[in-house]
DNA sequence: AGCTTATGTGCAAATTCGTGCAGAAACAAG
DNA sequence: CTTGTTTCTGCACGAATTTGCACATAAGCT
């Protein structure tokens, strides 16, 4: 690999991960430390990024880019994001949610993996877009304005029409008791669908959904197969949800 | 093997790998690393590569992907976007087409306009996101990856079920004779399923488009309504279009 | 404080680069 | 056919770049 091409790769990680680290970095590339130090204190000399003890961060920290546009990633949903996207196998067909999450999701998709995305997230199709080894499908219908997803009769019609191996489903409450929730009845009937369209459901939630429930239901947790969290979650409030029938699934770091 | 052979060989592997290694090259040639470094020196002299040590990058570095064409609208682009968003009518349903020129005419859709914009590029209505007023019908598919727009039975099928005020269409060219072209079969198919579904349709062309012609006729030029060019569009070029039926219609600027 | 990890510097080995030069091939002119 | 010229190619050699290792130092953590 050329040294301007392992310089444009840190940068790209940066960018997707919004933050490098050199030991990582040096395993990845199969190089000494040594060699990676020293292109992050170049590329720190040439302003591209800000060169921190272990790694770098990039220049301006991650701000939302403009109203309306994705909200800011947590380091969290990254990291849910990031262990989704490894649970993904080859030649899979995968149905992927909307939502922030999601997008964390896809973005970290193994470069070179070939599988097949459905998606009814407009986000999530064009972030896929330079995903050259993903077949991608979209679910048409009605965009639900708030999250930015197909909903309605006919993105149900297109989604009753697919059998897929996994289904990602973001949510806005898991609770045991009042299952998996979310904030919008068109919204909880498509992920409904979703769920009935795979063999199995994984439920990504960030640590303030876990115990939470939201007006419309989805189903009891026990719908699900498993529920990728990050170390941040509480053992506490994940207990009852394991009893429930669900496979805890952590990501790693925060 | 001639020296013009050798050189073209080297950028057809720079276009394929994205990167070429001298080392490489002289071995996969047989020739010495001299003679192919004199290669990427002349090349990279008339600006076809970019020098680097160890070989050579793109001119233009990675980025061949949509998201990266996305950016580079030209000026002409966004004039025609601009002038082409005007036309919408409040209360009309509109088909907005794929590509580049698209992104530019639904990001110059007046604020407060309410109608309801129908796509089957996720690019499009993504950027609609943040237009309150407009309601945002998506068409669903397989995606096609060069241009990022569903199509495919499912797409076929839905554009079938809509009877809208105006299809605003984009195309690879526009001839007197060869009629609306575009360089996709299944795209031209689906261009014609969204003419088919409204009442009138307008080309959107930048220049380089008029007198074009690529692989697959969407259509004899006579079946639009108008076409709306710059007016950096030859008026000799676009003589025969009037003859053939079309109102062209003038952006502003350039 | 004590320990672990990361950092910077000097250094050596390997690779790559540029230039000068010579032989080979192509070509035009006589 | 021969000769002179031009172009292309490979080789040699010194310069420049890159990379990994060793060692002393600094930073962060318990």
């Amino acid at each position: 690999m050329l040294t301007r091409q392992r310089k444009q790769h840190i940068l790209s990680v940066l960018q997707r991960d919004g933050n490098v680290v050199a030991k990582s970095l040096s395993e990845e590339l199969g190089l000494s430390e040594d060699t990676i130090r020293r292109d992050l204190r170049e590329l720190a000399a040439e302003g591209l990024l800000q060169r921190v003890h272990g790694g770098a961060l990039p220049v301006a920290p991650a701000e939302a880019d403009f109203a309306g546009r994705l909200q800011l990633a947590t380091a969290e949903k990254v990291a849910i994001g990031r262990a989704a996207a490894r649970l993904v196998r080859p030649g899979q067909v995968v149905l992927i949610d909307g939502g922030t999450t999601a997008v964390q999701m896809v973005r970290h998709l193994p470069t070179g993996l070939r599988a097949t995305v459905v998606t009814h997230s407009p986000s999530v199709a064009v972030e896929l877009a330079g995903h050259a080894g993903i077949e991608v499908v979209l679910i048409g219908g009605r965009l639900f304005r708030h999250s930015m997803v197909a909903v309605g009769a006919a993105a149900m019609d297109a989604i009753s029409r697919i059998h897929a191996d996994t289904c990602f489903l973001g949510v806005t409450g898991v609770h045991a008791e009042a299952g998996l929730t979310t904030g919008d009845v068109e919204e909880a009937a498509i992920k409904r669908a979703l769920m009935a369209a795979a063999a199995e459901t994984v439920v990504l939630a960030s640590s303030e959904k876990i115990g939470a429930a939201s007006a419309w239901v989805i189903h009891p947790v026990s719908a699900a197969t498993s529920l990728l969290v990050s170390p941040e979650a509480p053992a506490a409030a994940l207990a009852p949800l394991r009893k429930a029938g669900l496979a805890i699934l952590r990501s790693d770091g925060g």
